[in-house]
DNA sequence: AAGCTCACG
DNA sequence: ACGTACGTGAGCTTT
């Protein structure tokens, strides 16, 4: 069926103009619409492939409807300066792209899409409508979808019947039933007073149309607003007349008119240029080079695999046969509750040289279903899934455990680009087939990943990243899974406990804080506070946000000394995060004496794992109150021992690799404190000499370098002048001038390539470099230089923990958890020696520098008191 | 849903 | 003259 995309010329820019920052051009002229509504353009063709696209605007002045209602749009502001240009731009820019557009005197863009609809659905088109009006959800069909803008433009929402039913319980001609009785505040359509949309809809669901409740007017509840029907009858009429497309407009057009041309470079680049559109200049690139570097195409279309249904029988021979023959299934699975808290799977989708099968729990028998979980476990079918970790969840819940992973769609996308935000089997398929839409059950969706799969593996080996799928992050989900499952135990008693002390002390604090202010008011409130202590108190403001004035941790640390209430609302925010974010969180967190978090393998930029619900990596450890917590982390086993492996200067150490600088390696080699070192280095003078505020100074400039060193940054985290860190900087690369080439040259080819790898070869793609924005370019430029450190050690600990998973299997030890350059572990005391003795050897050897790891290791009964352990 | 604040590496 | 350290997730208030 031929596509046709139809765009609401000025509720798209209406839309972007006031989503976007007001970006311009060199010389002043406002560019945001242009970027925003390009960029979505740009998207839309590479995603939807049209055969024919329009964008329509409207023709000011006399239009039809003002005849009608002299109120119509009154409201409506004047068009702001910095868009009405802008039109003219857009208008021109599409031109240059061989985009069709259409206007009409007298007539809005809305009926010009009403009437070109109404033509394309006699031919037969597939048609999709995208605005931000929702107007537009009338001229919903079998063959017509709305695509609204969400919030800004980035977004955007599908529209059809059933997802019109799913959200008002309403079809698409009682939109404008909708609009008479609640009106439309922009448009000025007045619609009835004191109902807004929930009356209307109720309305609605009742009586179907306007014309309908106003004849069952008697019928309708509530007193006001019979009246008000009674009374603004006509209005109500009036407004549906108002909000109702008109499909009527004297223009005869042909499809022809609308056909899709690919636009050309040598037109397009250049008006690009002239507008300073670097970033939509960039996407353009950008689209062109993706064709060429991925096997993307445009044209693709997934094939239908028939569905074979099975009897139990049928099932029992497949599954022998598959199991004889050693055939690699794709896999697809619904299943209830989460994959970690009693998650049950309902439907398997399995996928097999073009036929498709689907297993379902209440239908299939005992023993097909053992049969199938058999299969499950067997390391000699290859299985390719789009969420290994959830799986191998789910499987483990059936008591079995997940063999023979072949692929990770998911982590596969991941790999190839870190920044998509989303990882769902849809969103995999649409990556190399962005016709589809949806799938119609699981057999097809089986189906699609397996025609999807073969795309991503071929991408995965162009961008050299087999080995790092296969070897490292798909079989580390499943180490993951086992940890998820596995848990740390907490004791909920003790923490409870804790809890109460701090309550206590913090109705303390509140109190005081209401009587210094002389006033109750909500503390957590930042907009409250910040008018107690800057208007009330007049205390002197330092830093602004965006809305108001600062009160985060630094600014009232430097008001300390100012007023009383200031120390009291530190003490007070601390322990408030203690108990809502850690006490009460954990608490609604634990069952059954433990906490299971969930790993995120597909979130970070840098490779870095992520924890959530709750997030255990950043259980409290820097401030002593904070820290108490931890005592609450305990060993599931009685008699057991938690037992702790960091990585010492893991970061430092890798710049060390990559930079080869003399100094830093020297230092590592001969296992200085590298901060003294520094220090020593910095100032100019002996180790003995370097006095603990200079180690300190040291130390941040060597925090610093890793993120990309700035003067403003190291000055306000040692909270001193931009001189003096800028001293500190410029000695530090007359020192350690191999770390300072090395980190110029890291930008510079990041700049040529785009990306940045990591020693394992993870990519960063960093399309910040190529921003005309030149906040945002250095902000690129600082993750050129951070991300192959970051991304490295987490290459390198992924890489450990594999080994070390490995390595524990002969112990009565468990992994519980991973923060970044720490693994906890719980081990019999038995086992102590010998697995502390494997843990360090395997992280020290996970991945051997050119200077030496080092990895120290604590054991303690609770993950408060650790002490520092060494195995002989 | 966005903004602020703050916990961790 | 600007606005900045890198990477996360959660709770709370305000819009």
């Amino acid at each position: 069926m031929p596509r046709m995309l139809i765009l609401d010329g000025n509720s798209l820019a209406n839309r972007a103009f006031y989503a976007l920052p007001p970006l311009t051009t060199a010389d002043g002229r406002p560019t945001n619409v242009l970027h925003g509504f390009l960029t979505m353009l740009f998207k839309l063709e590479q995603e939807q492939h049209p055969d024919y696209w329009v964008v329509a605007f409207d023709k000011t002045k006399a239009t039809v409807r003002i005849e009608q209602y002299a109120g119509y749009k009154a409201q409506r502001k004047e068009t702001p300066e910095g868009l009405r240009p802008q039109f003219d731009y857009l208008k021109e820019i599409l031109a240059e792209m061989d985009v069709p557009l259409l206007e009409l005197a007298g007539y809005e863009a809305d009926d010009l899409i009403a009437a070109i609809t109404k033509q394309a659905e006699a031919q037969g088109m597939e048609i999709q409508i995208y605005t931000g009006d929702k107007d537009a959800l009338q001229l919903i069909s079998p063959r017509t979808n709305i695509f609204l803008t969400k919030k800004g433009i980035s977004e955007i929402e599908r529209y059809d019947e059933t997802a019109l039913w799913e959200r008002y319980q309403l079809r698409p001609h009682q939109i404008i039933d909708l609009k008479g009785l609640m009106g439309d505040t922009s448009d000025n359509i007045p619609g009835v007073p004191g109902i807004g949309e929930k009356t209307a809809l109720k309305l609605l669901w009742e009586f179907e149309t306007v014309e309908n409740v106003l004849t069952n007017v008697e019928k309708v509840s509530g007193k006001k607003v019979q009246s008000n029907l009674k009374e603004y009858a006509d209005q109500a009429i009036l407004s549906k007349k108002l909000a109702t497309m008109l499909t009527e407009v004297p223009l005869t057009f042909s499809s022809e008119d609308f056909i899709y041309r690919r636009p050309q470079a040598s037109k397009v680049l250049p008006v690009l240029q002239k507008y300073d559109l670097r970033n939509v200049t960039r996407l353009w690139h950008e689209r062109h080079n993706d064709e060429g570097l991925l096997s993307e195409n445009s044209e693709a279309v997934l094939e239908t695999w028939p569905e074979r249904a099975m009897s139990e029988e049928d099932w029992l021979l497949q599954i022998a046969e598959w199991k004889s023959q050693k055939k690699p299934l794709t896999l697809a699975c619904r299943y209830k509750g989460t994959g970690l808290q009693g998650g049950q799977w309902l439907e398997w989708g399995v996928a097999n040289q073009g036929e498709t099968f689907t297993l379902d729990r209440e239908e299939a028998s005992e023993k097909v279903c053992q049969a199938w979980l058999g299969l499950m476990g067997s390391d000699e079918i290859p299985k390719t899934l789009a969420d290994s970790k959830t799986v191998a969840l789910l499987l483990a819940n059936e008591g079995v455990k997940l063999k023979g992973l072949a692929l990770d769609l998911s982590l596969a996308s991941y790999l190839i680009q870190s920044s998509r935000p989303k990882f769902a089997p849809l969103d995999l398929v649409k990556e190399y087939f962005p016709s589809q839409d949806v799938f119609a059950n699981i057999a097809e969706e089986a189906a699609a990943l397996a025609q999807v799969a073969p795309k991503f593996e071929e991408d995965i080996s162009t961008l050299g990243l087999t080995s790092l799928l296969h070897e490292i992050e798909e079989p580390l989900s499943l180490v993951l899974a086992q940890m998820e499952r596995h848990g740390i135990a907490i004791d909920s008693e003790t923490l409870k406990a804790f809890g109460d002390g701090i309550s206590l002390t913090l109705k303390q604090l509140e109190q005081d804080i209401y009587a210094l202010a002389e006033e109750t008011f909500n503390i957590n409130s930042p907009k409250q506070l910040g008018t107690i202590l800057f208007e009330k108190l007049s205390l002197p403001t330092a830093k602004k946000t965006k809305t108001g004035y600062s009160t985060d941790a630094e600014t009232l640390e430097e008001l300390r000394t100012a007023h009383p209430v200031v120390a009291k609302i530190l003490d007070y925010r601390q322990l408030n995060k203690l108990m809502s974010t850690y006490v009460n969180g954990l608490l609604a967190q634990a069952k059954e004496g433990r906490i299971h978090t969930t790993f995120q393998q597909t979130v970070t930029t840098t490779g870095r794992l992520s924890s959530t619900e709750p997030n255990l990596q950043n259980i409290p450890i820097r401030l002593e109150q904070g820290r108490q917590l931890r005592k609450v982390f305990h060993p599931t086993e009685p008699g057991w021992v938690l037992l702790s492996a960091d990585y010492s200067q893991i970061e430092l150490r890798i710049l060390a690799h990559y930079s080869q600088d003399p100094l830093l390696c020297e230092s590592f080699a001969l296992r200085q404190d590298v901060h003294t070192r520094t220090a020593a280095e910095v100032f100019g003078i002996s180790l003995e000499e370097v006095t603990s505020d200079m180690r300190r100074s040291a130390k941040a400039v060597n925090f610093g370098l890793v993120y990309g060193l700035t003067e403003f940054g190291l000055s306000r985290d040692l909270g001193i002048p931009r001189k003096e860190s800028k001293f500190y900087i410029e000695q530090y690369f007359k020192r350690y001038s191999g770390v300072k080439r090395y980190l110029e040259d890291v930008v510079t080819q990041a700049k040529i390539d785009g990306q940045v790898r990591t020693l394992l070869n993870r990519l960063r793609r960093i399309p910040e470099l190529l921003h005309s924005n030149r906040v945002q370019r250095q902000f690129g430029e600082r993750i050129a230089m951070n991300t192959p450190v970051q991304g490295t050690a987490a290459d390198i600990m992924k890489l450990a923990m594999l080994k070390v998973a490995e390595g524990l299997k002969p112990f009565q030890a468990t992994m519980l958890l991973q923060v970044h350059d720490e693994l906890l572990l719980q081990v019999a005391p038995e086992d102590l020696e010998n697995v502390a003795r494997m843990l360090k050897e395997q992280m020290e050897n996970a991945y051997p520098l050119t200077v030496p790891m080092t990895v120290e290791c604590k054991v303690g009964p609770n993950w408060y008191e650790m002490q520092p352990f060494h195995s002989i």
